[in-house]
DNA sequence: CTTCATGCAAAGCTTTTGCATTTCC
DNA sequence: GGAAATGCAAAAGCTTTGCATGAAG
């Protein structure tokens, strides 16, 4: 489990996601990568992804009906996704304290965690229905 | 849009959905309903699902990595997915008041819901797992 | 009779996996 | 040199889609 090995692919995975700067796909940081080293294989990328995301050094932002995204941020926040282009981006809200403790019935489950993800229309597609409307 | 068909499958759907009193999968639906009636497709069973849900009727319950669930409750309530198994179960917690409000920079987003979710271990997992270690 | 939904199969998209080869320690 | 990660391709899992046929209004 903890014993990794340090390998290229793995560092390149890493860096990739913080020189993107965004929330992005495992796709993305596939391709983003096989420019340089158009022999990486995608399976390696997501099993660094997840194995990064294990060890900390990004998030997993799971997404429901489309792809995973991975970014940096180290402080715990919550996400909003764009119901229209799929786009996520961070949501600047303080957490939510306490919020385990206000479960009442377990049913017997332990929690371990929770997530917070809103929804919402950028502002890049509201523009974009604004013009569709009155063209 | 608002114009709909009402058709059989419609109803079988939606009615299996009431009947199974859990948090279905499309696919457990679409198995469910091929015993009686062999010849619906799966397609239809997901299309009507998607549209039970629009009309209110159904709600969907985004599942990331994992297929979607359906449920009937009409009241808004939050969700716990085991993480072993994927069963997923309502949880018992009050709304958090106000959660929009608490968003400060909104990068010109405009917010249109919010769902927390969360994760833990069920009971038949957490057994499973203890009879492991000790066998 | 026109339009919409169905059934079926195929394709789409994301992710995982099997396995020979390579790399790391 | 032994174990673990890689690259590649194939498969898996969930969902959507194209299209001819059939049902609804």
């Amino acid at each position: 489990m903890t014993n990794r090995r340090n390998t290229i692919q793995k560092d390149l995975v890493k860096n990739a996601v913080y020189e993107m700067k965004r929330h992005v796909t495992a796709n993305e940081v596939y391709e983003f990568l096989k420019k340089e080293y158009p022999t990486i294989g995608k399976g390696t990328v997501y099993r660094n992804l997840d194995i990064l995301s294990e060890e900390g050094a990004l998030r997993k932002v799971e997404v429901p009906d489309g792809a995973n995204r991975f970014d940096i941020t180290l402080k715990n926040h919550y996400h909003v996704r764009c119901i229209k282009c799929g786009e996520v981006s961070d949501v600047d809200m303080e957490e939510i304290p306490d919020l385990m403790k206000r479960i009442h019935d377990t049913h017997g489950i332990d929690f371990l965690e929770y997530d917070i993800s809103f929804k919402g229309i950028c502002p890049r597609c509201r523009e974009k229905m604004k013009e569709e409307q009155n063209g």
